[in-house]
DNA sequence: TTAGGGTTAG
């Protein structure tokens, strides 16, 4: 018994660290104790937590009738390590040794199936649940909620957090953060609204992560005061979630004070940081907090940080600070770069017209087999609109047609590369073979929140209440606009738009009408409305005008930067 | 011993 237990201690004293394990291991075949289920359970649960998994799974196999608590053991260290495959042939070599299951085994290999999004494994495992008798397990059926919400099908995901008797916490936040993170912020809120439990730290990370993709800043500074109000600790999470949410919703100067306020950060509350910089086309300060990053000793930045600071500098035109942060990566963090970074150096030259150096970017990749992303061209051919360099346009256009048929988006850019080029002939040829395939231009929309209500705006919307009111004052904004300079942009552009959008010209589109919307319902304040595309050019040259005869600042989130309208200029430098 | 949370290109 005393061997025994000071095998135990050894085996303890070594911890995860697979060089003592492995002395501990051949103390225990020295003093007999080698084939011990209990001490090998313990010894393989550190083996596993070292990540030295082919040692692990060698010891599993000296163990003569491994038990329900081996394999529970095994099952959940695989999973919270993120082996996902290990874990799930774990779990079928414990059906096929006729072990039974527990909720403990049910709980990881589910976590396991949705790290992997493996739906139809996740699938058998539900069945094989249920016929066990864990239906009505409030922690199986939370994993579950997860499972389906991270296989993007939030229907399943639904059901079983409905038909659960006992709603846990847990369960709540899983189906919130689920359809957060598949898009479906609204709703998120929703449920938010329908809790009857008191909300934790991980429901209002998820909450704020709504609040910032749909532009809710009323409910999400809500949120903030409550947590200082109820002395909630500002942990990293909560702490990037709100930098996040302010910066999402306009309000950079908010995000860093959040920043500043944090006790503990991380990387990803500096690269959240550092993002927000970048979206708001404030390329320098992003570089500098990244520079501070490095002098500063912080956190090392990943690669996540990079495509921050990459963005950062292609959206505010900082070339050779693009390319210096670039060799930075491998030179100084070793970090390979992938697609997305590859992508950003593509913006980064194509935006700032260097078309020739880009092109030559992507082929370098060809040549050393890394350009298989239509990203790449995507980025290539954005640069080409830009720059007016239509025969190369067409050229990418029609490559990426060929690479993905169904992406709509590559058409809509053919056409509105011929459209630029007075070619009507060929832009309605495109908009023909869409048609005939189907393929429909995502549906532009824009929201605004006034005193904490959401109002979105489609192209001619006739909809509000106040309809009437909103148009008639635009015509009236529009027209002290043309009397300071204001020219609609030109005839050509008109053909970008979808046919059934033609007959409300450009003088309707959703950010104008959602935006005049604002102005008439506040004083003062800054207007801010978020589109889910990016925001015509039309659009953009108007709001410049309405910023100088409404004097106010009009703020717009699209589909990727932010526009701050002021005093006749944006943020952006028409850099975008 | 079990379930849930933040950062990224086009």
């Amino acid at each position: 018994m005393a061997a025994n237990s000071a095998a135990y201690e050894a085996i303890v004293r070594a911890g995860p660290r697979l060089n003592q394990l492995q002395q501990a291991h051949a103390h225990l075949i020295v003093t007999g104790y080698g084939q011990s289920r209990s001490l090998l359970t313990k010894l393989i649960t550190f083996a596993c937590s070292a990540r030295a998994i082919a040692y692990t799974h060698l010891l599993f196999l000296s163990v003569p009738l491994p038990d329900e608590f081996l394999f529970n053991s095994i099952i959940k260290s695989t999973s919270k390590l993120r082996l996902p495959l290990d874990c799930v042939a774990y779990y079928r070599r414990m059906i096929s040794s006729n072990v039974s299951p527990t909720n403990y085994t049910f709980t990881s290999v589910i976590k396991s199936c949705a790290d992997l999004s493996a739906s139809r494994i996740g699938k058998g495992v539900h069945c094989h649940a249920l016929v066990s008798g864990f239906g009505l397990d409030t922690y199986v059926q939370a994993a579950f909620v997860t499972f389906y919400s991270k296989c993007g099908d939030l229907r399943a995901a639904r059901k079983v957090f409905d038909r659960m008797p006992e709603k846990s916490i847990v369960a709540w936040n899983s189906l919130i953060s689920g359809l957060e993170q598949n898009g479906l912020g609204e709703e998120a809120i929703r449920v938010f609204n329908q809790m009857r439990e008191s909300p934790d730290s991980a429901t209002f990370v998820s909450v704020l992560s709504a609040c910032a993709q749909t532009g809710a800043i009323g409910l999400g500074s809500w949120v903030h005061e409550y947590i200082v109000r109820e002395g909630l600790d500002l942990n990293v999470k909560l702490g990037t979630a709100l930098i996040n949410l302010y910066s999402r919703c306009g309000d950079v100067g908010k995000a860093r004070e959040v920043f500043e306020k944090m006790k503990e950060t991380n990387v990803a509350a500096w690269t959240a940081m550092i993002s927000a910089y970048g979206t708001h086309g404030d390329g320098k300060e992003a570089v500098d907090l990244f520079n501070k990053m490095e002098e500063d000793y912080g956190p090392v930045p990943n690669d996540v940080t990079f495509v921050a600071v990459l963005s950062a500098c292609a959206h505010a035109g900082l070339v050779e600070e693009g390319r210096s942060v670039y060799k930075r990566m491998s030179d100084s963090y070793g970090l390979v770069p992938k697609v997305e970074h590859h992508v950003c150096m593509v913006d980064l030259l194509g935006r700032a017209g260097f078309l020739d150096e880009a092109y030559g970017f992507i082929h370098h990749l060809d040549g050393i087999g890394k350009a298989t992303s239509p990203a790449l061209w995507t980025a290539m051919l954005g640069a080409c609109k830009m720059h007016r360099n239509y025969d190369l346009g067409v050229e990418i256009a029609k490559r990426l047609i060929d690479l993905e048929p169904e992406n709509p988006g590559h058409h809509v850019m053919l056409s509105n590369i011929y459209a630029l080029r007075g070619k009507t002939d060929e832009v309605s040829h495109v908009r023909d073979g869409m048609m005939r395939n189907n393929l429909r231009k995502q549906v532009g929309y824009s929201v605004i929140e006034v005193e904490n209500r959401t109002y979105m705006f489609s192209i001619g919307d006739e909809s509000h209440q106040e309809t009437g009111e909103i148009y008639r004052y635009l015509e009236t904004l529009m027209s002290r606009c043309k009397e300071i300079g204001y020219a609609p942009v030109s005839e050509a552009v008109m053909h970008q738009v979808e046919e059934e959008e033609k007959e409300y010209a450009l003088r309707y589109h959703s950010e104008k009408l959602a935006v005049a919307f604002g102005l008439l319902k506040t004083v003062d304040v800054a207007v801010t409305v978020v589109k889910n595309l990016r925001i015509c050019e039309d659009c953009h040259s108007a709001f410049k005008y309405i910023s100088v005869v409404s004097n106010r600042q009009i703020i717009v989130r699209d589909k990727l930067r932010f526009h701050h309208f002021q005093n006749g200029s944006c943020s952006c430098m028409d850099y975008w």
